[in-house]
Parts: structure tokens; sequence; C-alpha cells
DNA sequence: GTCTATATGGCGATAGAC
DNA sequence: GTCTATCGCCATATAGAC
């Protein structure tokens, strides 16, 4: 990116993250990653040894682009409606720039449920302490009673969804007009948060 | 299904389906839907010529699928929160029918985004006629001023998320437990309706 | 480290017997 | 209509020169 003389092996990865997030594992060949690397596909096998390797460092690398965020947000010393706020704001900030990682991430979780296993326990959340804010929330009377589980599996849903299913929304409601679409998806990052909190206020 | 001795056209479409829904086109093996349907893989070219042949058919069942319920209720005569409530309720319950083809439909169409026009035309459906049922009870005071087209990509969203993203959400909120999360799912009809009301009402 | 050439297996598709 | 056998291609992976 920054760096125009990378050497081989991230370039390798770059060209990897491009092929596999949108085509994903099957459908994904390793002579066109190394198009996109402008090297030769033998390249491929001598940093990465297989196809399959290559592939995990990808979805390793796919994982980690939504973990991290998250927390520190959901922790913050904020009030309820101001955190909800934020991670709207920095999760859709975040789609704008890997909308093709959920789509990935469902895809292939849907072709090897184990893949996710590892790549979620590195990164240490814990989706117990999470939950608990918004249950402290509701005691204190911020949001009215909901399963805390429910906020966080809807903004889940109202952020990513409209991603991925991109191509569909895109020609059904706005005729294929790319740029119209994202305007309305960057004009989310305030209707979202809105609906959210009219959606659980006491 | 329920007529066990079926014609071999149609346990060819039937294995097709549960194997193209699962893996997608790309991740699909003729010989996979030949053992699916307990017969030759020669006979799937017999019936459907080509394997991309036998993937359009599958398409354009999952694309139905997911079409007709939706224009009869939102055009219904009733309250604009009843219209709400029904869709999420049949929604939802096509999808523990049908929990692949959201995901399968936003796989393909990001293969190929051409293959959605052709069914969409059939369908004849018209979004339009769909988002101006809002604008209409809008102007009556039902709901909120708000885009229309966030009611329906929110409720779509709401609806749909939940299923797509059923093995990652399971693994981490419901220690991999399917009943559970399955449950977790059915008490959706109820509280997202009630999430979409209080996020629209005026 | 990087290349060319090639091995090896799998997959879609067809030919042809019955 | 259904089967067996096989063709031809393409993709992953490796061998070996430089």
């Amino acid at each position: 990116m920054t760096q125009e003389e990378t050497n081989t092996e991230e370039k390798i990865l770059e060209a990897a993250k491009n092929v596999f997030l949108k085509k994903g594992m099957a459908g994904s060949r390793m002579q066109e990653i190394a198009d996109e690397a402008n090297i030769n596909k033998s390249l491929l096998h001598y940093y990465y040894r297989s196809k399959e390797k290559l592939f995990l460092a990808v979805f390793r690398f796919a994982v980690k682009q939504f973990i991290p965020g998250i927390r520190d947000i959901i922790l913050s010393e904020k009030p309820i409606v101001r955190k909800i706020e934020m991670f709207v704001d920095s999760y859709i900030e975040i789609l704008f720039q890997h909308p093709f990682v959920p789509i990935f991430i469902i895809q292939e979780i849907q072709r090897d449920p184990d893949v996710l296993s590892g790549a979620l326990m590195e990164s240490g959340v814990d989706p117990q302490e999470i939950l608990q804010v918004f249950y402290d929330a509701i005691d204190r009377g911020e949001i009215r009673p909901i399963n805390p589980l429910e906020i966080m599996l809807n903004m889940l849903s109202l952020c990513i969804f409209p991603f991925a299913a991109k191509p569909v929304m895109q020609r059904v409601f706005f005729d294929n007009n790319e740029d119209a679409y994202m305007r309305f998806l960057e004009k989310r990052k305030k209707t979202v948060t809105e609906f959210m909190i009219k959606a659980i206020k006491p």
C-alpha cells in the first residue's frame, strides 16, 4: 500500500486477500493470486506450502479485522447510548474498508465450522463480559428490559447485512447505481444509531 | 419427501438443492449431487445438460422462495404495525425451512451479478410499490418520518442475518448448542417485531 | 529466491453398450 | 433411461535449472 517496494511474501498475502475475500476458497485459483501479485505461481508454494495454508492466513486476518475495536468501545466508561453510537459508527467504517470480510467469514465457516475457533481464541474476547455491560444498563434504567443478546445481534445485523447483501439491494432498490448505494450506507451511521436507540430506550 | 417413489428428474433437483444451497456453485461436485440422489453421475447430464444449467434451476427456486409472500403481506389492507408483525413472522418461518437460501443467493450474486435479474423479473415484484406503502403510513402518522428503504432493509437484516451468521453466533454465544440457538431464533418472531415497532413509531 | 517444465489427480462432459 | 468407460482439461503441487 504505502510501501511500493514490499517483499514477496507480503505481496502474496495482499494478493491472496484480494482474491480469497471476493471469491472464497473454492472459487479462487492459485494462478489468479499469482497474477494479482505479479509473481510466478510456484512462488506461492515456496512461501506458503499449500493453498489451504495460504487461505488460513487470509482467514485469520479477516477475523481479526472485526474483533479488537468492539471490546474497547463497549467496555468504555460512557453512557450506553454513546457506546452504541460509537460502535455503529466505527463498525460501519470498518465495513467500508473491508466490505467482503463478513460474507467471506460466513461462507467459509459453513464449509468448515472449526476454522473459527482458533482465530477467536487468540482474540481474547469474552462474550459474557460484553453482555454484562447491557445487563448493567438495564439495571440502571438506561434501556428497557431486553435480552442483551438481542441488542448485540440486532446491532450487528443492521451494520453487516446491508454490506453483505449489497449486490442484491443495489440492484433491486438503486438501479445498480453503486455510488448511490454507498452514500446510503454512509448515512446509516446516523440512522442505524437512531433506530437502535429508539428501539431499546425505556 | 412425501412421495417416496418420485421420478429421476425431481430426485436430481432435490439433491442439487441440498448440495448447491450448502456449498455454492464452485464448492459443489456433480459426483456429490449424484450420490445424494442415489443415481449415476451421467444421468445428471442426461436431464440437465450441464452443471451450469442445473445450478440455474436451483438458483431460480431459491429466489422464488423469498418473493411471493412479501408482496401480499405488505400490500394487504391492515395497519402497518400488523403488516410488520406478519412479515417478520412469515419471513422467519421461511428461513427455518430454507436457512441456506439467503447466504446462497448473496454468495452467487457476487460471482455473477446478472443471474439475479432474470429470476427477479419473473417474480413481478415492484420495489417502488412496496416502498409506497410505508410513505403512505408516514403521511397518515402511523409511523415516524423515516426513509422506507431503511425500514425494509432493517427488517430484512434483522430476519436474515441471524440465520446467515448462525455458525458464528451459535459458537460465540451458545456454546455451539444448536437447539438453544434455534429456540432463540424462534422467539425472535416476537422480539424483532417489538424491536421494529418501537424503532419506527411516531 | 525465482523461474520453466512437468507430474498427479480430479472434475465436467461425452460415447456407446444395454 | 440408465449404466460403464473414458476423454480432455484444468488446478494443485513438485522437480530441477539458474
